[in-house]
RNA sequence: GGCGCAUUCGUCUAGUGGUUUAGGACAUUGCCCUCUCAAGGCAAAGAUCACGGGUUCGAAUCCCGUAUGCGCUACCA
C-alpha cells in the first residue's frame, strides 16, 4: 500500500474528528440555557464518536468565582454531561482554565503585532467614549475611529512616557463581507466595513472573549462550535481571526435561545434557575435531559420520550430549529411523571428516601416506605410531592382535610356505616387486602348498599382525604389497629 | 441609530412548491374505565402558518418589503 495515500486518509481522519466544546463563564450558575448547549454538544460528540471538552472562561476576573466553577461541574454531572477533556479529567490540550491560558494568548497577539495584523492603541476609556458620543451626535455608527491605527515611535514612547497602557486591536479590514455557513441557518453574511478595529488584548494584558475562544478553539482543535445564537453577532470577528491567524474555521452552529413564560431571558424571575435546584425539586435528571432536547430539537416523527441512548443514536444538528423557545415547565413535569412511572420501585424510593426523611417522616423501616411509596407511583410528577402523599400511611397521627371533613363524613348514612365497619373490622379474621374486600362488599350487600356509600366514608375515615391508593391495599398498610382507631376518630364528625 | 437573527394552535414542534379540510406532544374540556385520585383509552376545542406585496397553474414552504421580539454594536462573556 501506498505510504503517502495512507498518511493523508490518517490525517483527513484526525482532521474530522470531532472535537467540541462548552465554555461557560464561570460568573454564575449553570442554568437551563447553559445546561442545554451542554447538551447538545456533548450529544453531538457522542452521536459522532467524538471528544466533550470542558473549557471555563474564567478571564473575566472581576466576576468569576471558583464557587461558580464547582456549581457548574455539579450540574453538567448531575445531567450526566462527561467530558473527555477538561477540569478534574485533564486531557492532551490543556490548561482548561482560560486564565491560565494568557501566555498563549499573548504569543498569538504578538504574532499578529509583528505580522502588523494587530496594533497597539493608548487610547483611555474616557477618551474612546468621547469618541464615541461624538460618532453617534453626528448620526456615525460608534465604531472606534482608528486613531492609533498608524502611531509612530515616537508617539508611542510619549504615551509610554505618560503612563498609559496599550490594548492591542486588531486591524480590522473594510472591504468586502464574511460569509459563515452555520450548520443550522445556512450562510450568514457580514460586511466588514461595519466592524471596527476591536480589542483582542485587555491593558492588563489579558485576552478579550472574542480573541480568546479563537486562540483556544485553534489550540484545542475544536471541529464543531454549537453554542447560542446571541453569539452569532461575534461569529465575524471571529472569523476573520481565524483568517489573519492562518487556521481553518470551523464549523459554526448557533442554536436558539431560552426564554421564560413572558418571553424574556431566562433569570432569578423564573424561579429555580440554577440546574441543581431542579433536582432540589424533585425532578429527575433523566426528565430534565429529555426535555432539554425537547426545546429547540425535535425529530420528523415527533417523539416526545427519549432514553439518553436513543438521544444519542438519533441526534443531528439538522434537528434544530432557528428560533428561541419558552421553557414550559407543565410538560416538564409531566416527563417527569412519565419517568417516575418507568422507574423501578427500589430505585425510586431511594431516590425519594431524603424528600421522605426531609419531611420529618420517619424512614428505618424501608420495605414499608417502599410500599408507600409503590401505592401511589403512578401519581407522582416531583419527588418532592411524595411525603404529602404518603404521610398519612406511615405516621400514626393524622388530620382531616376539608373535603374529607365536611363532605364525605358528613353525607348521611356515613356514621352508620362506620359504626358497622368498625364492627366488622373488628371481628374481621383476614386482615388482609383480599379478606378486607370480600368483607366490606359483602356487607354492601347485605345492607342493599351501592359501593361508593360505604367505601367513600372509610377512606375518608381512615386516610382523612378523598384521595388516595386502592382502599383495601391501604387499610392493609395501614394495619388493622390504626384503622380502627382512625374509625373512631372520624365518627365525630359524622352527623 | 446601524447590523444580524427569528416569527406555524396558549406552549414545544412536524412540515423544505401540489399527498394539508396544516400532523403530533404538553396544557384545557368532555366521554369511557373505575372505590377516590391518578394512569390509560377515545374525542373535542385550539393556528386566516406575524402582516403586506410579488413569483407560480398552485406557497406555511421561493423572493421583496413592513411590524414585532431578541442579539451584537464594551479593555463582559
Amino acid at each position: 500500500m501506498n505510504t503517502r495515500l495512507t498518511n493523508s486518509y490518517y490525517r483527513r481522519k484526525i482532521m474530522k474528528k470531532v472535537r467540541v466544546r462548552f465554555a461557560p463563564s464561570p460568573t454564575g450558575c449553570l442554568h437551563l440555557g447553559g445546561a442545554r448547549t451542554a447538551l447538545f454538544n456533548w450529544l453531538f460528540a457522542r452521536h459522532n464518536k467524538g471528544s466533550f471538552i470542558l473549557r471555563i472562561e474564567d478571564t473575566d476576573k472581576e466576576r468569576s468565582t471558583k464557587e461558580a466553577v464547582d456549581v457548574i461541574l455539579k450540574g453538567l454531572k448531575w445531567l450526566g454531561f462527561d467530558w473527555d477533556e477538561g477540569p478534574e479529567a485533564g486531557g492532551d490540550y490543556g490548561p482548561y482554565f482560560q486564565a491560565q491560558r494568557s501566555g498563549i494568548h499573548r504569543e498569538y497577539a504578538d504574532k499578529l503585532i509583528k505580522e502588523d495584523r494587530a496594533y497597539y492603541c493608548y487610547c483611555s476609556p474616557e477618551e474612546l467614549e468621547a469618541m464615541r458620543k461624538e460618532a453617534r451626535e453626528n448620526g456615525r455608527p460608534p465604531k472606534y475611529n482608528g486613531r492609533c491605527r498608524r502611531l509612530s515611535d515616537e508617539q508611542r514612547k510619549e504615551y509610554e512616557g505618560q503612563g498609559r497602557k496599550p490594548v492591542a486591536r486588531f486591524r480590522t479590514k473594510q472591504e468586502g463581507a464574511t460569509k459563515i455557513n452555520d450548520l443550522i441557518h445556512g450562510e450568514l453574511s457580514f460586511e466588514n466595513s461595519l466592524l471596527d478595529d476591536f480589542v483582542i488584548l485587555k491593558s492588563s494584558g489579558t485576552a478579550t472573549y472574542n480573541f480568546a475562544v479563537v486562540v483556544d478553539d485553534i489550540e484545542m482543535k475544536i471541529s464543531h462550535v454549537i453554542r447560542g445564537d446571541d453569539h452569532i453577532s461575534n461569529t465575524p470577528r471571529q472569523a476573520l481571526l481565524y483568517g489573519a491567524l492562518d487556521a481553518a474555521l470551523p464549523e459554526f452552529a448557533h442554536i436558539p435561545m431560552i426564554f421564560g413564560s413572558d418571553k424574556a431571558k431566562l433569570s432569578k424571575r423564573h424561579g429555580a434557575v440554577a440546574v441543581t435546584m431542579y433536582e432540589d425539586e424533585g425532578y429527575l435528571n433523566e426528565a430534565m435531559v429529555n426535555y432539554l432536547a425537547l426545546l429547540g430539537w425535535s425529530t420528523s416523527d415527533s417523539q416526545q420520550v427519549f432514553e439518553i441512548d436513543d438521544l444519542i443514536k438519533k441526534f443531528t444538528l439538522g434537528g434544530c430549529s432557528k428560533s428561541a423557545s419558552i421553557f414550559d415547565f407543565q410538560k416538564l413535569e409531566w416527563l417527569n411523571g412519565e419517568y417516575i412511572r418507568k422507574m423501578d420501585i427500589d430505585e425510586l424510593t431511594e431516590k425519594a428516601m431524603p424528600f421522605i426523611s426531609g419531611a420529618g417522616l420517619r424512614v428505618d423501616d424501608r420495605e414499608r416506605v417502599k410500599k408507600a411509596v409503590l401505592m401511589e407511583q403512578e401519581k407522582i410528577k416531583l419527588l418532592k410531592d411524595i411525603p404529602g402523599l404518603i404521610d398519612f400511611m406511615l405516621k400514626d397521627d393524622m388530620e382531616y382535610d376539608d373535603r374529607a371533613k365536611n363532605k364525605v363524613l358528613k353525607k348521611e348514612g356515613a356514621g352508620e356505616v362506620l359504626s358497622d365497619m368498625l364492627e366488622r373490622i373488628k371481628g374481621l379474621d383476614d386482615f388482609s387486602e383480599k379478606g378486607l374486600e370480600e368483607a366490606v362488599r359483602k356487607y354492601c350487600e347485605e345492607k342493599g348498599l351501592k359501593t361508593g356509600k360505604v367505601f367513600h366514608p372509610l377512606r375518608a375515615a381512615v386516610s382523612g382525604r378523598t384521595t388516595g391508593p386502592g382502599l383495601f391495599v391501604m387499610l392493609e398498610f395501614i394495619g388493622r389497629e390504626r384503622v380502627m382507631k382512625r374509625i373512631e376518630d372520624a365518627m365525630k364528625y359524622t352527623q
